[in-house]
DNA sequence: AAGAGTCAATGAATCGGTTCATCAAATGCG
DNA sequence: CGCATTTGATGAACCGATTCATTGACTCTT
């Protein structure tokens, strides 16, 4: 005898809806509604009843649904330049435990730098009606993100950029902590220092920049323009930038290697050369690591707290997305301190 | 003479809508659709009209509707435990620049390796209407786990992990990594190996311990169960246990650091009590980094393609999400290597 | 007991797209 | 030319929740 043969459920998955469970429990929609949004008058009574039918019919809201009625999704995006950065992720991390905590989900993309990434994700972030942004940018002085940011029509909060004062900002004090980087080496007696920094049109690279001029003038000392190396991005630039620093006729004798995660491409170069961090030369690290931490000789560093960043990032983002009334934008400046290892010693005479 | 005070624009903002744009093209609703779509039959001339009054009333699709409508969200969820490993973070930039490519946005959540959390967010993700979702698992063999992912109603891919095989899975070959370093420090004579190594319950640790036991018995060695410390997962973890082996009896003459990003804590240890890695103990990483690289001496380690690992779980969930019909669940695992660095030296007789 | 005021529950309208049955016009063919 | 077929456009219905004006029942007041 022939078997039917059962047609593999195709399509759309059916679902169990708000309607389901009103028929089922013998109320109106609206009921169930308010029973799901815990709406104050709703009889003890009917509410167990809704419940127990959810329970057996196997209900789920459906987001998507809520979302279009309400105009807001509980999503919060995050974009920023290159998550490969290992710190970022402590970042990130702090970050999403806040926002779930507060019923938000985190959308991550990343820009990898560039303007019209930016540009194309503020625009995907509205269309998928995010209710709020926290990102990185490329260039806070580019035309066409400035105008993207405006018309962005939910609140955007910057991370580790501070050239937008109408936005919130969290950043970390790079500015402070390479004053210190820089004035430690020159206490020691260092002039000859060479400084590898990253896009000087973004803030973190820029205030590095300018902490260390700062330190440089207090000390009534002119900083060696051959000796700054900028664009540095990647372990591969520190590696180069440092090989053609140390092939100079008069190398520098510091190296403030102040782009993020970089340093292991400084140290690769260094060992490469025979050079010994400390002894041939002295190292000082943007950010700290394992790495700095644990490097013979250690490496002393530039250090901040990143999840604290990534706390307030977030509770500034809840802040404006619950439509707080707050005036201008804010900026939140984590402080910096500089960790004094091995690798820094006093310039022989 | 007063002025009107204008009132804040509250509550929704009013967005431009297809009807807005089929009236200002003079066209149906309909029509405008099937431009945003690319419908086949529109006539050049209509389909031109209608990008036009797109164009000038600034028109942008609203991704929550359309999700509606279809069912599905162009999303995918990634769910790891903790996604402050550094190595992780280079999984989720590969996979969410495949996944972008193809018009997906990635979602992001962190499992704390818990699963009541697991669970909690396969139902978060299903609410969402998720198109599909990749995760790891802290313990596969979990009942409430397994039925929270066989009612899932999305295609899951498990990353790292390789319990359930009815799920497409994206793995490691832990098991010869580890066997390859374990057969590498016995060919040097070393016979008091201890390990450190996570929680057994999941697969890369499980796996690990495999290797390790299968190199030993290759070598009519039985290890001693002291030198085995397992549910090591952070960096205090690998501090405390290397601590408290270096004080046995009997200690060790060879570390195996399995876990990952575990190494710092347990090179700290090292330091602290005044321990040569290489010279007074052979130490081995079951995961590369600058750490391992840089370090002196610098310690041998295992390494893979976290890279290729993204890239691969995110198109073999895109096959998925495209309803390929695909049999049963694919498994793909990425070769792992063994790099020998100077960590690991001959036992001295 | 009539009128005012509360309180719960109802269900039609709404959010903003997409789909598809339907229709009109254009084309093909003998 | 007449009939069949193809093509392009139409707009009502729908996706699944929430909202709010409305209704009916009940409680106070005087």
């Amino acid at each position: 005898m022939n078997r039917f043969i059962i047609p593999m459920m195709m399509g759309r998955p059916q679902t169990v809806k708000v309607r389901d469970v009103a028929r089922e429990a013998g109320v109106a929609v609206g009921t169930v509604s308010r029973v799901l949004n815990d709406h104050p008058r709703v009889t003890p009574e009917l509410r167990e009843r809704v419940e127990k039918a959810m329970a057996h019919l196997g209900y789920e809201v459906d987001v998507t649904a809520q979302s279009m009625r309400a105009g807001r999704s509980r999503l919060v995006a995050c974009a920023i330049r290159d998550f490969d950065i290992p710190r970022f992720a402590l970042f990130i991390k702090e970050a999403e435990a806040v926002l779930r905590e507060a019923g938000y989900t985190l959308l991550l993309a990343s820009t990898t730098n560039r303007a019209d990434i930016e540009i194309g994700l503020l625009s995907a972030f509205r269309r998928r009606r995010v209710d709020g942004v926290m990102m990185t940018l490329s260039d806070e002085q580019h035309r066409d993100v400035r105008e993207a940011l405006s018309a962005a029509s939910m609140p955007v909060l910057l991370i580790d950029r501070d050239g937008i004062t109408t936005l919130d900002r969290v950043t970390a004090d790079h500015r402070e902590g390479a004053r210190l980087a820089t004035t430690h080496l020159l206490g020691l007696g260092h002039r000859r220092i060479a400084m590898l920094v990253g896009d000087l049109k973004a803030f973190p690279s820029r205030s590095r920049l300018e902490g260390f001029r700062e330190a440089c003038s207090a000390a009534g000392m002119v900083p060696h323009p051959r000796l700054l190396r900028d664009n540095v991005l990647s372990g591969e630039d520190a590696y180069r930038a440092t090989v053609s620093l140390m092939a100079l006729a008069e190398p520098p004798t510091a190296l403030f290697v102040a782009a993020m995660d970089t340093l292991g491409g400084c140290l690769r170069a260094l060992r490469t050369m025979g050079i010994a961090a400390g002894d041939g030369i002295s190292v000082v690290a943007g950010s700290d690591s394992d790495l700095a931490e644990l490097h013979a000789p250690p490496i002393t560093a530039i250090t901040w707290d990143l999840a604290a960043m990534g706390r307030h990032a977030a509770t500034m983002l809840l802040e404006r997305m619950r439509g707080d009334e707050i005036e201008g934008g804010r900026g939140l400046a984590v402080p910096t301190q500089l960790i004094i290892r091995g690798s820094t010693r006093p310039l022989p005479s």
